[in-house]
RNA sequence: UCCUCCUUAGCUCAGUUGGUUAGAGCGGCUGACUGUUAAUCAGUAGGUCCUUGGUUCGAGUCCAAGAGGAGGAGCCA
């Protein structure tokens, strides 16, 4: 009987040609329109973000089962395809028999055919994937998945597999999740009263990863182009739209790729998944799209975005991101107008300063108007792997800026020389014991490479427009929220 | 973690200088309707005003603490 199943996206791609097919569709009810004579349902069942229209005769359909057709029902409908006599679509399904896969009571399921709030959507994340949002994320969320594979394996690049539970603490990424089989009320302890981690299961204190980048460094200095592409967990206490507690990222890491390589395959990357969204999954972006220009109506003029999301979306096909040096941006921010009037909250008289949100967001949004590639910044804000340039001042750092989502991308050559390397290790207070493994790399047969790193939530926001990292993941871990 | 704002019906929100019985739209329910496009029309039910404490003759409204949420900042991806 499966075999009879059509897609819903199969039976609107044949459309006209499908006409007199007998098939079986399944799917959740989005809506239902009825009236004495005839009753019209909208079946989705996630293949595309189109519906498939039911026409329901009550003449061959029983009353008990037309009244149990509620919004969030689960129905297999049989029928023989028609050419609708509306205009919404091409084809549709006079229904020869439906039969009821699971009842959705009225007067308790959540999701009414009305307009919901991310919000409130967020609190009920385990039926979210059912509205046509988050249907459409998801998918595309799927999409880059594959296409990132594709992209590096049409180049020769291997997926290496890095640790999720790493002995490692030393990456200076941020705050680590502990990994511990130890009764936490009652921890065996030393002779000095700590907590006797040798005890634990791996017999050392262990965390969640922070990055892949230091096991694919080892990974490409075998197989010469390797890329990770996993979770990784930062237990920073960050509430912003912007990050999450668990994501994803994809680090990829290229031996014999100096600074210039390394940024050219972050605009070719990045170019190449946005085109794959656009050549296959058009259907949900212009939905998105539309989504968007609906919601910025209610919005003021100057709240606007200047570009609908597949404006901007081309836009990063069509146009080579703009690369200047960290030097050159705080020239170009220190003689802007904002700094000028002092309306930077962080005003830029030095060089050597970080720069903040709002100076990324000002060269991005106002002054370049495209996706901004910032290089060779100062060593004291950097990690300590990052090359040093011959300056003495700077490092092979960059970091790939996008408009509404900031940083998107942050990579570097990485130090090669061994003794550069510990020079710097030894500046930062970086025990070199606990990285034996990654300084003998460099002790043993060594080479230039370099590599960076995308957050893939990121990455989907800018595809798919939606403004709140909590909404480009099934199921976001942030701090206080790990429900569902 | 810091700053700002928010929490009233299932959802989205009004609610005046503190005053008697807290409102609307959507959704639900009941009915009508000759093919609808988040259908339309008529009727109807539905509330611990986030929690606790305080001020007051009287608190949805004022004050304090707590909880939850959002936006921004920092950290970064």
């Amino acid at each position: 009987m499966q075999n009879l199943r059509w897609k819903i996206k199969q039976v609107l791609k044949e459309g006209e040609a499908a006409v007199g097919k007998s098939v079986v569709v399944k799917g959740w009810v989005r809506t239902k329109r009825g009236s004495k004579n005839v009753n019209f349902i909208a079946l989705n069942d996630g293949s595309t973000v189109r519906n498939l229209q039911i026409v329901a005769d009550p003449e061959q359909i029983a009353e008990d089962i037309l009244g149990r057709i509620n919004t969030g029902a689960c129905l297999a409908v049989t029928g023989i395809l028609a050419a609708s006599q509306g205009q919404g679509q091409a084809v549709e399904l006079p229904a020869e028999s439906i039969e009821i896969l699971g009842d959705a009571d009225p007067e308790e399921y959540p999701l009414q055919p009305k307009k919901h709030s991310f919000e409130f959507l967020r609190e009920i994340a385990h039926l979210r994937p059912r509205t046509a949002t988050f249907g459409a994320v998801f998918r595309l969320r799927h999409a880059m998945t594959f296409a990132i594979h594709q992209f590096f394996h049409e180049r020769g690049f291997f997926n290496l597999h890095s640790p999720i539970v790493t002995g490692s603490d030393a990456e200076g990424a941020g705050e680590m999740f502990r990994v511990t089989t130890l009764d936490p009320k009652n921890p065996p302890l030393t002779e000095e009263g700590e907590v006797d981690y040798g005890q634990d299961f791996f017999g050392k204190e262990t965390n969640l990863t922070v990055s892949g980048q230091l096991e694919a460094e080892l990974g490409a200095l075998a197989l010469s182009d390797v890329y990770t592409f996993g979770p990784t967990f930062r237990a920073e206490n960050s509430n912003t739209s912007r990050h999450l507690a668990e994501f994803w990222m994809i680090e990829p890491e290229m031996a014999f790729y100096d600074l210039d390589d390394n940024m050219s395959l972050a605009q070719e990357f990045v170019q190449y998944l946005v085109r794959f969204a656009l050549d296959n999954y058009a259907d949900d972006l212009a939905f998105l799209n539309q989504r968007q220009l609906d919601e910025e109506k209610n919005k003021k003029k100057e709240e606007r975005s200047d570009m609908s999301l597949l404006e901007r979306l081309q836009f990063v096909v069509d146009n080579d991101f703009e690369r200047i040096t960290y030097t050159e941006a705080i020239e170009i921010l220190r003689n802007s107008k904002p700094n000028k009037k002092k309306k930077f909250q962080f005003l830029i008289d030095e060089w050597g300063v970080d720069l903040q949100s709002e100076h990324e967001r000002f060269l991005v949004e106002k002054h370049f108007k495209k996706p901004v590639i910032l290089y060779n910044y100062p060593k004291q804000i950097k990690a300590f792997y990052m090359r040093q340039n011959e300056d003495d001042k700077t490092v092979a750092a960059m970091d790939v800026l996008f408009p509404g989502i900031g940083e998107i991308i942050g990579g570097s050559q990485r130090e090669e020389r061994l003794d550069k390397l510990q020079q710097r290790m030894a500046e930062m207070d970086i025990p070199e014991k606990e990285m034996w493994w990654y300084l003998e790399t460099r002790k043993f047969g060594t080479a230039p490479h370099s590599g960076f790193g995308i957050g893939f939530e990121r990455l989907i926001m800018f595809i798919t427009g939606m403004q709140n990292i909590r909404d480009v993941i099934p199921f976001p871990r942030t701090p206080q929220n790990a429900e569902f």
